[in-house]
Order: C-alpha cells, then structure tokens, then sequence
DNA sequence: TTGAAAGCGCTACCAA
DNA sequence: TTGGTAGCGCTTTCAA
C-alpha cells in the first residue's frame, strides 16, 4: 500500500492538485461542493499530508532537536519528558541524540541536525564542552537562524535562552534547613566538583553556614570529582573523623546514600543523630531506608520551560526578544533522612 | 546567514547543480579538475545537504520512531540507550514519544510519524493497547511499508519483529538461585500483575517450585496491581505471616527493597535469614542497603539488537526475511541481598 | 471557481 | 565532460 497524496485525490476527482490542496485548507476560492466532497473524501481515506514535502516547502520541520550528556540520569530524563510532553501539545516532534558529554559528539550530533531536520535545539552541554569552553558549534547552529535554549548545564558565553535553577539559594537552603532542625556540625561533600552545579551549591553552602554564623571548616568540605559510585564511601569517610558530624548536605543522590551507610555503620541514628539531604529528587530518594530528603529542581517543570521559550521563538519569530535566562525555583522534599523543620 | 545549497556552489563556479551534485558524489562523469575544486570549497564552506530535500527524493528518512509507555523507568532508558546507539553508528536519527500507556496517544503518534518522519518503527506497547489487543494501528504502519520491532511488551497477534526476554526461564531460575543459596520458603511478590513480563514470571516461578520438587503454596505468592510505591509495604505484609518465609522473588525493584525493608523491621539478617531477587537491574539494586542481587534484562542490549533488527530491514528491504522474535539471555547479577551460590 | 506554473533542495536520466 | 529537465509532495501566485 502506498500512501495517498495530492495528486491521488485530484485524479480521483478529475481536479488538479491546486484545487486539492486549497479545498483541503478550506479556502473560500473553491466552491462548497468541490471543498466538500473532498474534504469528505480525504478524511475517509485519513489522508495526511508528506511532512517532508511541507517541510521543504515551509523550511521548517516543527521538530525539535534535544541534546543531552546521558539518559540514564533520573533528573535528565524528567526534563525530556517535559520537552517531550510540551513539544507534543504544540504539535512538535522531539529528536533526541546522547552526547555521551563528549564535545566531539556534540559538534556532530549538532551539524547532523542543522540541516533541515530540527527548527531549533534545547540543550545541556557536554561535560567536556563545559570545560573546554568552546562554543563555536552553538554559535553557527544560532548563526543558521537555529534558536537554542539551554538547561542545566548552560554555557554562559552563549547568547540564548536559559532555563536554571538557582543552586547557589538552593545550597544555603539547604544548610538553612539542616541547622533549623538542630544539625549544629554541617559538612558538604560533591562527587562532580568539576561542573558548575556543583560549584554554586557549594558557595550556597559557605552562604549558608556564613548567615549561621559560623565560620566555614575545611575538613567538614569533600569537594572532589569520583566517577563511580562504588568509590563514595572512601571519599566520603574523612568527613566521619571529625565525630561530632551530624548534617551532610550532599550534591547527589549516590554520595547522600553512601553517607547515610557510613553514619548507620558508625552507630548513627537517621536523622536523630544524623541528617542529611541530597542534591536532585530521584528515584534513588524515595526507595532508599530511611527515605532521603532532597532539593527537587523539578525537572519535568524546567523542561515544559525550555520547550516554551524555544516554541515560542520559532512560533514568532518577528519579535525578537531579549533572550532571558529563567530560573526554576527548587523545593526541599522532606523525607525521613532529617527532622522535620515544620513544627517550627 | 543562510544555508549554501547546490545552487549556491553552482552559481560560484559558474556551473550547473547537476555538475555540483555529481562532483560532490565523486562522479567519473565530472573532470577530477571540477571536482576536485567543488569538492575542496564544499569542504572549505562545511557544506551539508539538505536532509528534507534528500528524505524526499529518497523516500527514506533515515530516522527510526520509538514509542515507549514511559521515560521515567530505568529499564526503557537504557533500551532507548543501546537504541540511539546503534542508530548513530548507522547513521540514523531517533524521534521519541511517550505513548503514557494509553492506547490512544499510542495511534495518534504513529499516525504522526507515518507521514514521511520516519521509516520504521520501534515499539513497546502501551499498557492499554496489551490490555485491549487492538492492533489496527500497527497493521496499517506495516501496511504502509514501515516496518516495526517490538521489544518486551509486545503484540503477539502482530507480524513484526521482536526482542524479548525470556521471562518464564528468568523467574524459574530465580527461584532455583535462591534455593541453591539455602532457601526453603520462597515466594513472589508482583505489583503488575496485569502485565505479560509479570505472568510470565510468576509462571517461571511455579516451573522453579516445582522442579524443587515442592508444592505450589498460595500463602507465598503476591500477584496484585499495586500502582504506587508507597503501597507495596502493605501488599507485602501478608507474605510475612508466614515467618518462616526466607526468599521473595520480587517483580521489580520497588517491591524487592520494600520486602527488604519489612524483613529488617521483623529483625532478619538480610541475606543470612531472608534473601530477595529483584526483577530488572536498576538504579535501585545499587544503591540499596544491602544492595539488591537482581535478574538483569539487558536493556541496552535488547535496544541495540531492536535496531539492528529493524535497520537491517531498511537498509535491505529486497530480502524479505521472516520475522524473528529474538531472545535476549537474563543473568542474575549478585548482589548483596542473596547468599552467594558461587561457592558451591 | 479552477488550474498552471514555479519553487523548496536534491538526484538521475538523457541530451548535448 | 557538462547541463537541462523532470520529479519527490506540497503551497502559492497569477492567469484563465
């Protein structure tokens, strides 16, 4: 079977493909009984116009293309599935490609795309990119006329939208939130000191101790980058010597876990003797024992933001805006991992 | 700035497209002088065809669709992984869209996607869809020449490929696993009752009972539809009124830590005196306490071998092989929360 | 009220 | 060795 166009139903009616297609979009030029019998026959048939045909005509696809460092990343895939969900409701495709936070494959995933197959590109750059700091790919793709927004991990010498969250307040609140439920000895500890993220939340978190008043004790810091997982608990037991540790603001999931174990294996009551919270609100928080308090930056919400603001563009493009970078705010989940701070 | 195009390049050398075109396709035709100066600017501009206007021509996109009931599951992400995977190096792009598991989305996305996006698909089907058995939609995207692999949740009634795991087999030797390290009572617990992965497991688990040479007891065999997580502690209770209860198989994550969590309230050494395998390998069985000895599926694996399955049917349609339904092998990846058998 | 023609960017056939 | 033309499926302008 082979999928009708046009020129099917013109022959069918013995009209040409011009007629067709304006009785299809309900043109007031084509008589009533033509435009009718045709639209009557094109939806009995479910005649569905070539996209690729309407793209080369219209130069547009209304695809978006996404590029993400992982998709194994709880946080990653809530944003896609707000990308995904926004794109859909305003009748966009999604075409999602892993960088794999390569650089290289950023640039080629990016050309790959730049032609003719996405309109425009959200993105969280590749962790390389993000060191490197060569933007030139992001440059030509907006040179192109291809309108980006970035999340998360966003390259600040971009001129483009952003989506954030504001990890810095998010870091202070957190070391706020421990000290109000009685925490009097707060440590930090970072698996990924090499990405921004990490490096704002722990300023939050000198913030944070500062407006207590007290004064920032360097051996209360882990501030490293550890690739795997089975590794946090080595780095995470120098923050143990120092006993009288009872709060831990950690910047993942993994290193929160991985300190809960430590404090249980030492005889630790969670969160009597104690707390700590993790940075981002994944599965691993809600499963883990005690469940785990976390900062949620709402994934889901910072991408149905990122897709509005790219949409938006491509939908109307004669106002040119400003391009804003828009901060989604984050909220501590309560969980059994601290005291709660509510009876305040 | 504006894409170059073939007419571009013609116009600057003063020749025609068609000139252009074969020079940049290494044609014979063209004197290696033409084409060796229209491929070097090609090079020199990055200059890259316009994919609409290829897709058109062809009749061939070079994109695979995928449909998935969900992104939030650690399983589909990596099959969407080893899926994405595999396109790149062939040189394909993926669209993605989340059906919801409902049955209608799941046909209004084909639908979509039938129109010239795309020139396969790859398929888990909605849980709505399974429930239902109304395959039309994918009957008319074959129909229409666009051939489908489906993965895991798959159609029975429809001729297309497919990747699955053996599930029966899984649970049988789940069951043999936990015997082997010293268990006498074992049972099963499953909160997607309703779905085929989940019978056949449990099916898997009365063939492993059996060939213990012990009888089926009902009192040990959960097989509910439990949608939240919050839910499976008190689905589990009952299991636990037999005490002498020391091995769950569980249908997935969620309920293996929760069975965990109940047997550590009721004071069991865990794995000494209560042991646990979890059905699929996520983030979860790392990260627990103890950490959870799981049947792995293999997503990236079963989301490679989808690819080139279908792949393979794109790229050489003239060999209308028969359909397959491929088996990828389960392991069990031991873990903390079972006895070790490796010693025996 | 209808249709012919041009064009989106590319390829392929045939002619020069 | 090069170029013109037609066509992929669609829209739009202009003419009939």
């Amino acid at each position: 079977m082979k999928k009708v166009t046009l020129k099917d139903i013109a022959k069918k009616f013995n009209v040409s493909v011009s007629t067709v297609s304006k009785a299809l979009k309900g043109s007031e030029e084509i008589s009533k009984a033509t435009r009718d019998k045709i639209k009557t026959y094109a939806e009995a048939i479910n005649y569905r116009p070539n996209l690729n045909a309407l793209s080369l005509k219209n130069r547009r696809t209304k695809t978006i293309g996404i590029l993400v460092p992982d998709m194994l990343n709880y946080f990653l895939a809530q944003v896609l599935k707000g990308i995904e969900k926004t794109a859909i409701k305003h009748n966009y495709k999604v075409v999602i490609c892993i960088t794999n936070d390569s650089h290289n494959r950023e640039i080629e995933i990016i050309e790959m795309l730049s032609n003719g197959s996405v309109d425009g590109f959200i993105i969280s750059i590749a962790e390389e990119t993000e060191i490197s700091k060569e933007f030139n790919h992001f440059n030509n793709a907006l040179a192109f006329n291809l309108p980006i927004v970035m999340f998360d991990r966003v390259a600040n010498g971009v001129l483009c939208d952003k989506v954030i969250t504001n990890n810095r307040k998010a870091g202070e609140q957190a070391v706020i939130n421990l000290a109000e439920s009685g925490c009097r000895k707060i440590g930090f500890a970072s698996s990924n000191s090499h990405l921004k993220v990490s490096q704002d939340l722990l300023k939050g978190y000198y913030d944070g101790i500062h407006s207590l008043g007290q004064s920032i004790d360097e051996k209360l810091i882990i501030h490293k980058k550890v690739d795997h997982y089975s590794d946090y608990e080595s780095m995470l037991e120098p923050l143990f010597e120092d006993d009288a540790i009872d709060g831990i603001i950690a910047s993942n999931e993994g290193v929160a876990l991985a300190a809960m174990k430590i404090a249980q294996q030492r005889g630790k009551l969670i969160p009597e003797d104690f707390s700590t919270i993790g940075f981002t609100n994944g599965i691993l928080a809600r499963h883990s024992n005690p469940k785990l308090t976390t900062v949620s930056q709402h994934g889901e919400l910072m991408g149905a933001a990122a897709a509005e603001m790219l949409i938006e563009r491509l939908e109307h493009p004669e106002n040119k805006k400003e391009f804003k970078t828009k901060m989604i705010k984050t909220d501590i989940v309560e969980r059994n991992s601290t005291k709660s701070v509510k009876m305040t």
